[in-house]
RNA sequence: CGCGGGAUAGAGCAAUUGGCAGCUCGUCGGGCCCAUAACCCGAAGGUUCCCGGUUCGAGUCCGGGUCCCGCAA
C-alpha cells in the first residue's frame, strides 16, 4: 500500500507469528525510516477438527502490504536468501533462531520481548506473570544471542498489570509500548548510540510453553485468588477448565466471591453459580460444559439444576 | 473416513419397555406493592434438524444426509 514511501528507510527482515507481532511490524511498516523487505514466519498451520490450513497472522498482514514471505519449517539449516538486509527484528516468533542465522546479520538480531528481562525468559512472559500475580511487567528490547533471551538489553519499559488485566488486555498494551519502544531504540542502535547492558543472570527465570494441562483447575488445593490469576493468564487459551459429572467443563470468564462454599462443590444460588476453592470461592459467569454450547450462568442454571451442590473434580 | 457428545417452544434442558411431548427461564396478559429485574394467577408459543424405512402407533428403533460442540492435531 504505502511501501514506496517506505522504500529508502533501512532495511530490515522480520521474524515473527503472532498477533503481538504483527502489532510490532504494524509499526515497522507505518515507519518512514526502515523498509520491511522480507517476513519470516511459521508455515500455515491445521486449525480446528476440519484440520484447514490457515496462515499465521503476521503471513496474513505481511502479505496485504505484498511483502515476500518465508516459512521454513525449520531454521536449522535455512539460509537467508543472499543480498538480504544486514539487520533482523525479532518478535513472537515461536521458534529457536540458531546461531548460524544470527551471524548473517552483521547489524545484529534486534528482539522484542514481553517481560522485564532477565525475569521471564522463554515462551510465556505475559501469561507467566499475571499467573504468578505480578502487579507490573514490561517490554525489554535486546540482542538476540544464542541462549533463550539471554541476550544483552537495549531498553525497556514498563507497565503495570491491574487487578482485573487479562492477557489479551495485557498484550494489547504490550504491543503498543513495544512497537513505539522499538522504533526509538532503534536509530539509537543504528548510530551507536546505545551501550547493550548485559542481563544480570543470577536474577533470571524461565517460562514454560504453556499446554492445556495448564488450565486445569485444582479445587482443593488452590487459593481462589490463584485460580482467578489463572484464569486472567491463561485467557482465551489454553483457558481453565476443571470436569463435572466426568465431563470436561471450561470456565470462559470467573471472578472471585466471598461465599462460603467447600472445595470443589457447586452452588447455584439467585442465578449466579459458585464454587468452593481451598480458601475463598469463585462466581463463575460463562461456562460451558463438554458437546455443549457456551453459555451464561442463568442459562446454565435453567437446563441443569440436577448439577446443583455437584461436585467438580 | 482420527476419537467422542449433541440437535425437542425464543434460550437451556427432560420425556420409563415405542403409547396424550414436559420443566426452568424468557415473552405476552392480569394481580399484589410506595416500588421492582421480587412475589401470585393466567396465556401464547412445536413439521421433536432433513430424507427414507420398520410399526396400529416413532422424539424414541434402522439406514442415509446436514449442522454444532469437547478432545486430538
Amino acid at each position: 500500500m504505502q511501501q514506496d514511501s517506505a522504500q529508502n528507510g533501512t532495511p530490515i527482515v522480520f521474524f515473527g507469528t503472532q498477533t503481538f507481532a504483527c502489532h510490532i511490524l504494524q509499526g515497522l511498516l507505518q515507519s518512514p525510516f526502515f523498509h520491511v523487505s522480507l517476513v519470516i514466519t511459521q508455515p500455515d498451520k491445521p486449525v480446528g477438527r476440519k484440520k484447514v490450513l490457515t496462515p499465521s497472522p503476521v503471513k496474513t498482514l505481511a502479505q496485504s502490504f505484498e511483502i515476500p514471505t518465508e516459512t521454513p519449517n525449520s531454521l536449522k539449516n535455512y539460509q537467508i536468501p543472499p543480498g538480504s538486509p544486514a539487520l533482523a527484528v525479532v518478535a513472537q516468533y515461536g521458534k529457536i533462531i540458531p546461531e548460524s542465522i544470527l551471524n548473517s546479520f552483521s547489524m545484529g538480531v534486534i528482539n522484542v520481548h514481553t517481560s522485564l528481562l532477565p525475569k521471564y525468559r522463554g515462551a510465556s512472559p505475559i501469561q507467566s506473570a499475571i499467573v504468578n500475580g505480578d502487579t507490573q511487567t514490561g517490554v525489554t528490547i535486546m540482542l538476540m544471542d544464542v541462549g533463550m533471551d539471554t541476550g544483552p538489553i537495549l531498553s525497556y519499559e514498563t507497565l503495570r498489570i491491574l487487578p482485573d488485566d487479562t492477557y489479551p488486555e495485557v498484550d494489547q498494551k504490550l504491543a503498543n509500548i513495544g512497537s513505539e519502544l522499538l522504533l526509538q531504540t532503534l536509530p539509537k542502535v543504528l548510530d551507536g548510540t546505545i551501550t547493550p547492558q548485559k542481563q544480570n543472570d543470577s536474577e533470571a527465570t524461565a517460562c514454560k510453553m504453556l499446554s492445556r494441562e495448564d488450565g486445569k483447575i485444582h479445587w482443593d488445593t488452590m487459593k481462589a485468588n490463584h485460580i482467578y490469576n489463572l484464569y486472567r493468564g491463561l485467557t482465551p487459551w489454553p483457558g481453565v477448565w476443571t470436569t463435572l459429572d466426568g465431563l470436561r467443563l471450561k470456565l470462559h470468564k470467573i471472578t472471585p466471591s466471598e461465599k462460603g462454599i467447600p472445595a470443589g462443590v457447586l452452588l447455584f444460588e439467585d442465578g449466579k453459580i459458585y464454587v468452593g476453592a481451598m480458601e475463598g470461592s469463585i462466581e463463575i459467569l460463562d461456562l460451558q460444559l463438554e458437546g455443549k454450547p457456551s453459555m451464561n450462568a442463568q442459562t446454565f442454571i435453567n437446563g441443569f439444576q440436577k448439577y446443583n451442590h455437584a461436585h467438580l473434580i
